[in-house]
DNA sequence: TCCTTTGATGAAGGATTCTTCAGGTTTGGA
DNA sequence: TCCAAACCTGAAGAATCCTTCATCAAAGGA
């Protein structure tokens, strides 16, 4: 929705030799770091490049500009978590309905919380850095991964919708969202998958039996 | 999470004279204007202060700095939908969970339409101004308000488990909020209000039913 | 060893932004 | 009408921040 000025995404230039590879690397857990602990309004080019233990310089010849450079964190981010969540919904073809959705789920929460510093810190940042196209590229390839997935179910007895199944994401995503906020423990993280699970399993059944 | 400096969040003064009060309105709905058209990168207190017809000054003798602007305008949001909500919950008190599920869900939805533009620029400023606090407050609020419902239903097996409360709540918002973000034609709302109440009803139903 | 690429540095320019305050205008009661 | 309180103004100080570029260091093939 920001919208004013059109600035560059891409990075600059790739690293090739190995000790920039490391910057960058370092660069980007920076990024996170400095994320977490000051928030995305203090968040400076100069914070994080000290952080990461280089100069400002090095940065930009990498990044042309700040939003790049969160726009490129947050994208491999997400791009990680559906990279699971698709190997999830493939390995899961053909089984029953209740156990798709679990895979899928498990998989999902589980991507999320293997860096739950990430998810967290990324928030911050979703709403501003491409927001809009980013997450709507997202939702429509995690959208057409369940949608392939669902239709080799076994048991179905109707076509799921599609609206359906992008409500049942954004419930899903969201959910685990203000759950990641909140710091949970370990503990609440386990049950909180149960519970997900138990989500999108009853609004899926719900969703496919009674087709109007 | 941010949490660097501590700033003072209390207003500064209150308006005394009709003038002052349509003063402090119109830079509130300022506020929201340059929340959308700039976002939240770009919202500055001379821009606020333009768009409302006033001067800066003006705008810093109500709030003592910029981010109690925001957490005002988030905070007075957020009261308005909790309001909404937590009269639902009242009035549908003694009937059937089916019922009164849908209630408040649908209170929740048109609380959030009624003025769209505010849920979606405001999405921008939760995670800074306040978050933490704020959001921790409000899903406290809803869920003792929901849970007091509940334990007036008629056809209920087993309590309801205050999580299960939480996670139902977190996916209603988290799904409002990406549908909202998307920018929905009248059609779409409608819609995903249906599957809005179906989504949390059959998770309450089997939530309610089998207890471990 | 030598030289071309690649990588790193950080002071400084240019541009914003937040916030204050001294001084003016309006309001409403006495 | 008169005055104190309420309100408004906007230039300017102080603090950041983003980004560039001239310069130096490291790497690795010839």
């Amino acid at each position: 929705m920001p919208a004013d000025t059109v600035v560059a995404f891409e990075p600059r230039k790739t690293p090739v030799q190995a000790r920039s590879t490391v910057t960058v690397e370092a660069i980007s857990e920076a990024t996170i770091q400095v994320l977490l602990r000051h928030g995305a309004e203090r968040l400076t080019t100069t914070r994080v490049a000290q952080r990461a233990g280089v100069s400002v310089g090095t940065l930009y010849q990498y990044y042309p500009n700040k939003q790049s450079l969160l726009f490129a964190v947050l994208e491999n981010h997400l791009d990680n978590v559906m990279a699971r969540v698709e190997a999830a919904c493939e390995s899961a073809c053909h089984k029953p309905l209740a156990e798709m959705i679990r895979e899928m789920v498990e998989a999902f929460v589980d991507a999320k919380m293997k860096r739950a510093d990430i998810s967290v810190a990324l928030y911050q940042v979703s709403a501003d850095v491409g927001g809009p196209a980013l997450l709507k590229r997202i939702s429509q390839r995690s959208r057409k991964a369940v949608e392939a997935m669902l239709q080799t179910a076994q048991d179905i007895k109707a076509p799921p919708d599609k609206f359906a199944i992008d409500i049942m994401l954004a419930a899903m995503a969201g959910a685990m969202r203000s759950l990641l906020e909140a710091g949970p423990s370990p503990a609440t993280v386990h049950k909180a998958r149960e519970q997900l699970v138990l989500l999108c399993q009853s609004y899926m059944a719900a969703a496919t039996a009674k087709r109007v």
